[in-house]
DNA sequence: CATGAATGAGGATTCATTCAT
DNA sequence: CATGAATGAATCCTCATTCAT
């Protein structure tokens, strides 16, 4: 699972072999197939892997913070980091979007949509949580939540330019000011007092 | 182009093969390879092309609403209409996100990233206008463009549930919503007033 | 052997794997290969059972009458018996005519030809035996034992219509007659007075 | 289609590969792929023509003959030059029995059957014909072709001993006269007169 | 006596691309 | 301007067999 995570990740699904894999892996191809049913297969055990460990990490990251709006902006950093942690860390799979591996069997039923409406839910609960406490102000909570999570993708490296003029730490600021505004929690003073400099990470990230 | 388009559109990219294509449009494959150096450069061509009329209509819908809150909410629409048309209409080609076709050479050398870039920058200049007629305050415009048309992809139907509990009409309102919240334009007041419904078309989506 | 037998008989040789045959068998795949060098060598095993139990059931049904032409009615009802039992019975394996297992040792390896030729040898112990008795008149014995066993491959069921239109009984007869007539016996008048009637199996054979 | 013919005679159907065919006629793999569906394919399409032939000769054997018992010798000298004549004609496909080809589809769907089915059609019309010319006396003429026609495989080299004790020209011999005496036909007194001699090759039999 | 994880050569099939006509 | 026969490298997957436990 990990030699597929890393190589599907930096060569795209189709492009990586079988061979690739389990050389990779240092095992033989036969036993390959005797823990994964087809080269898909393999994907779908990484999907649902990685989508159970970022859901944990969301819900993880929101409970830390005692402070509605904290929460938003650790919800926002977490995405950070799974979207960016590329191959080395095992959510990067999210970046297959669906279509590529959706062939075989119809238009789009890979794991992809379930991974996606799984985080969404969280994301969704959180809003709800927030709303119902009195602390955000969301009309139509789905909606919002899945528009949230999928501004997130933003954050996919490939998506921006190499030499991107927008920078990381820029981009978590601008997410958590949307997200704040989205959940009509007061962004402008607070944010500006310090949090989204609380969160964001001294590792890895322009300033 | 139209054979490919609907073809990638329906099957995807790596399940489509020329043979396919060349049958659709009726014409031989060597015909196809006068026109285009190879399967890659036909979806280069068919994403220029959507790209470019993406844009126009993005802008020309801007354009076409004097009020600056207006003109979101006609941007949001557009790509409602865009993300959402499918096969129908040339811009499905975006739906066929990085990964699949940057195979050959290479991580991600696909035209959708220059696509993607391409409409950023049309949302930025909104942005950058609007801000300087003093009608929308924003911090990070670039950032804020970003996020913004990354949001607007929780449109693409493949994304959602089937018996999604998100009707289209939600999701529009709830992303004007949203994009009007980034812009600092107020939004709760005035949206209730009408306006998002205004926007909202009136064929093909549900109330 | 037992799962052997009846996975070769219903799926054919090249079909059935080590794993098809030792999950029904209920052992490991090493513990097969403590019984059998191969493969292959299984189906030696199972051919060279299956001819000895064959060659007996012939010669015993042959001694059991002791007229000369009922010896041969008596033949041909266990042929019919043996190359119909299908599955059930362990002499199905007959049916992997030369070919399909030949493969790897080069053209025809097989231990089909030697249990034929043993069957072949038997008949013509029967043939032999009753033209020294001056009952049987036949020029040339090995010939007419070769043709007389192919013939009554007839009975094979895969080589019939599914709704053929010559049904077992009349198979049967025919071929009774057939060897009847090779042998130089009387056959109209004999068989019309009840021998053939009294062969014909009572149950498993329509009239 | 030759190369096929000839190397699924030499080395049976599963040890032939795709490989060895194109080579052998000296084409791609891809080109194999536009003439015939799959290898399964290849095997269905020498079934028919070999088939076509064998009873296009066969007809014209019979026709050729003016007397009723000789065209009895004449069918089974035409089968056995096909049975016999391997790889070098067309024919040889028929050794193919079924089992080995039939697995993808179910127990036995291969085109053999059907072919048989034919030839025997063929040798009832014959007997038929015999019957109604009053030539030939035979109870039940459907059974009795099918048991000649199958009687006849006995030709088939990889049947018989490497060093059969039972010659070319014996084996005709006994065939001619077994068929004759189901036919009702005299044959001790005629044939040993010298019509089996006349039938018998002077060319690849030994006598 | 028994297991079953591990192997890896080998096979059928696909498909983007070329080029003689 | 157009064809489509021909290519062949590359891919996923299978399965008889081994051997450490």
């Amino acid at each position: 699972m990990a030699a597929g995570s890393e190589l599907f990740a930096t060569k795209g699904y189709s492009s990586t072999t079988l061979d690739d894999i389990t050389r990779r892996a240092g095992v033989s191809k036969g036993l390959f197939y005797q823990y994964f049913p087809s080269k898909e297969g393999l994907v779908f055990a990484l999907q649902e892997k990685a989508s159970r460990e970022f859901a944990a990490r969301v819900s993880a990251a929101a409970a830390a913070r005692a402070d509605w709006p904290g929460k938003l902006d650790a919800v926002v950093l977490v995405c950070f980091e799974h979207f960016t942690g590329g191959a080395t860390h095992g959510g990067s799979l999210f970046q297959h979007l669906p279509g590529e591996i959706a062939d075989p069997r119809g238009p789009d039923s890979s794991g992809h949509k379930a991974a996606h409406q799984h985080l969404v839910e969280v994301i969704g609960g959180l809003l709800h949580a927030g709303v119902a406490a009195g602390a955000y102000r969301i009309d139509d909570v789905e909606a919002t939540a899945l528009l949230f999570f999928t501004a997130l993708h933003a954050f996919v490296r490939p998506l921006r330019h190499d030499d991107d003029s927008v920078s990381d730490a820029r981009l978590v600021r601008a997410a958590q000011h949307l997200v704040r505004g989205a959940a009509g929690v007061s962004s402008a003073g607070v944010s500006s007092a310090g949090v989204p400099e609380v969160g964001v990470p001294t590792v890895g990230v322009d300033r």
